[in-house]
DNA sequence: TGACTGTTAAGTAGCTTTATCAATAGCCGT
DNA sequence: ACGGCTATTGATAAAGCTACTTAACAGTCA
């Protein structure tokens, strides 16, 4: 409902612009699915699909048969017209160091070439580092640089997209402003970033437990902290400063003792896991193998705290669905879901269904990708609209 | 960036609706502005304005002289187009009696009749009470039935939009599913239905003090509950059920006594400012009343427990500002922002700015009368678009 | 033969450019 | 001080351009 007018060449542009997008999104289409779609005539059809070709946007993929007449030819966006990259900077890798997950896609998603190193942030440069990764993804798949159209970060801390700034960040070096935008001068591309458990939200959304939900908020349970995505409709709610979801600091208060200050990290951060299972006896290195390793009745009283977060996020948002994200989480597993279910139908007072995370792998990796790929189609489109 | 197609016919409909949505909101346009503005040619502006104006919806409302030439002439869009009538009902009116108060304004949002009555729910029929509301307000103003296009209704309790149900409401009747469509068939109107505390920041959107922020959270303090409405980009949050701003049933969990459930009605709902007031030795009838009076001392406590939910809502939502509203904070005051900004700044991790209302009057109906003025315009932009 | 794919040709809707007329403020000369 | 002249702007009219649609047609496969 935008206030938007034009002449004939606007209605050309915003026809060739919804053709590719469809191209781009559910792809393999026949002239006959795009009239269909588009309610545009045939000969339309036809030459926007000869310019989409021309460009190098779209390609022919197969060809529908088995219907009377000649097969129809099956158009799809080429793979090869564009490629993102995402990396994603963990201030503790699986090893325990930080490290630096990227992954190199296509236009239609299938990843060509993955990196994992350990970075010593102390003593490198975030630029150099990041631009080192992405040209070292980029020789291993064998593509060209021009045709990188996006590089996707993730990061541990919140991303103001305004001021283009990191922030609340413990990785040394990335909390500098002016980071981002030089990173976008060192490769000659479009950098985004935001924050790792937002990109989780994203990868939940396009491919997890997030696909069927028109929103829903993920608490993401770190070994580091705590973090909460909210989806609203598949677009992300960062707040003004990109602050949105530090639930961490969401502050308890307690009457008996106003002036003791705690918060939902001291509730159920990793310290105070760990500090829970020693009271209940239960042997462990870490939050995760404690919760993987917990009793059903250490599970209930963590469920009770997570509980306290989850019903505030609810009253406020009321969302469709709770995720539960993050390596506790997942180690948690279905034994800390229904633990948490059940503490939520006892104490929150309105409802809400709640699930663990469908995401195998690396989700804020995936969600970098996805949210990358999202991007370099935006530009895509919009490249074709202005002309 | 919606996929949106067709031929010179969707061009036409949306030169058409960006010229009206044009003159429905800046309004008072010449030739020349809509040329400026719009891109587009002046043959072509002509003649979209003789249809607009032929089909009643805009009006020379004056010329402007001054420069050489002929004198240019001031369109905007015709006051009598369409109305709307917004009907608040209150469970607790300003003598302490369920009140209905409604007012009818025309296309430009000057106010052409007011009502407010006292109605017993308990006795009275919703369906008939509001159409009699409604005919009356428009015989006070002269205006037939038909040219009504929107009623808009506020309710304490939440809207679910989908379901097209009141819920969570103390007022007798309107919590049974179905009034809605039946209220609107027996107007023949559209009716719209929303929270009251979601229309007062409608009203601080477009008349407050939220008019400049970005996105902002207005938390509600009222005798009888509390709420918060998110506004974020001039879109309110609704959550799906539209249960988004329950925020009295935030839990406050006490690690000493995780048993005794409290939540922020506890804390700062009317019932426990009287409570506090008294521990206080603070005379007064209603909340508002000892707010008003209040030493202070009993403010900085009363602060400290406003900020326990600011702090949550900060933490989830990083809101450009909060603005503190309602019959409470608004007897409140100064005296009380400057507790509770100084509270604030002592306890929640995160910065926000925070004042009080900006709205005069009754903000609940005025805010029902924005959104409604905005449905009415929504729908004959709508209607253009469709032919 | 009939259904379906894709192209070519003619027609139409709607916008833009260019040209023209009309009106008025400011200037200038008497 | 006043009336005519000029520059400037508002609005309409005519011609031209762009991009879509409808209609007709050629080709292919069950």
């Amino acid at each position: 409902m935008s206030r938007l007018a034009g002449s004939s060449k606007l209605l050309r542009a915003m026809n060739e612009s919804a053709a590719l997008e469809l191209l781009l999104d559910p792809g393999m289409l026949t002239r006959a699915d795009l009239r269909r779609i588009t309610a545009l005539s045939t000969p339309t059809i036809s030459e926007l699909l000869r310019r989409l070709t021309a460009a190098g946007l779209i390609t022919v993929v197969g060809h529908d048969s088995g219907r009377p007449g000649p097969a129809a030819e099956i158009y799809a966006a080429d793979p090869d017209a564009a490629y993102t990259v995402a990396v994603s900077i963990r201030e503790t890798g699986t090893s325990g160091n930080p490290s630096v997950a990227a992954a190199l896609c296509d236009l239609t998603g299938t990843i060509r070439a993955t990196v994992e190193t350990h970075v010593d942030f102390l003593g490198a440069d975030p630029v150099s580092t990041v631009a080192g990764v992405v040209t070292r993804l980029r020789k291993r798949a064998g593509v060209e640089a021009g045709r990188i159209r996006h590089v996707q970060l993730g990061v541990p801390g919140s991303y103001d997209p305004r001021s283009e700034t990191i922030r609340l960040t413990d990785v040394p070096g990335f909390g500098r402003p002016g980071l981002v935008p030089r990173i976008a001068e060192a490769l000659g591309t479009r950098v985004g970033a935001d924050n790792d458990v937002n990109l989780a939200a994203v990868a939940e959304r396009r491919r997890g437990a997030g696909r069927e939900a028109e929103n829903f908020a993920l608490l993401w349970i770190g070994q580091d902290g705590l973090g909460l995505a909210i989806d609203i409709n598949g677009t992300l709610l960062r707040g003004t400063r990109g602050g949105a979801g530090e639930i961490g600091y969401v502050p308890l208060y307690s009457p008996d003792s106003p002036h003791r200050k705690i918060d939902l990290q001291d509730l159920f951060g990793g310290p105070a896991i760990m500090e829970l299972a020693r009271d209940h006896g239960i042997a462990g290195e870490t939050p995760a193998a404690v919760v993987a390793a917990g009793s059903e009745e250490f599970l209930a009283v963590l469920a009770d705290r997570v509980v306290v977060g989850l019903a505030a996020v609810t009253a406020i948002l009321d969302p469709y669905l709770i995720v539960l994200a993050g390596p506790i989480a997942q180690a948690g597993g279905e034994a800390l879901l229904t633990a948490v279910t059940s503490a939520f139908g006892r104490a929150a007072p309105l409802e809400c269904s709640i699930t663990v995370t469908a995401i195998e792998g690396d989700a804020v990796l995936l969600g970098a990708l996805d949210a990358g790929l999202k991007a370099v189609r935006e530009v895509l489109v919009a490249a074709i609209r202005a002309g």
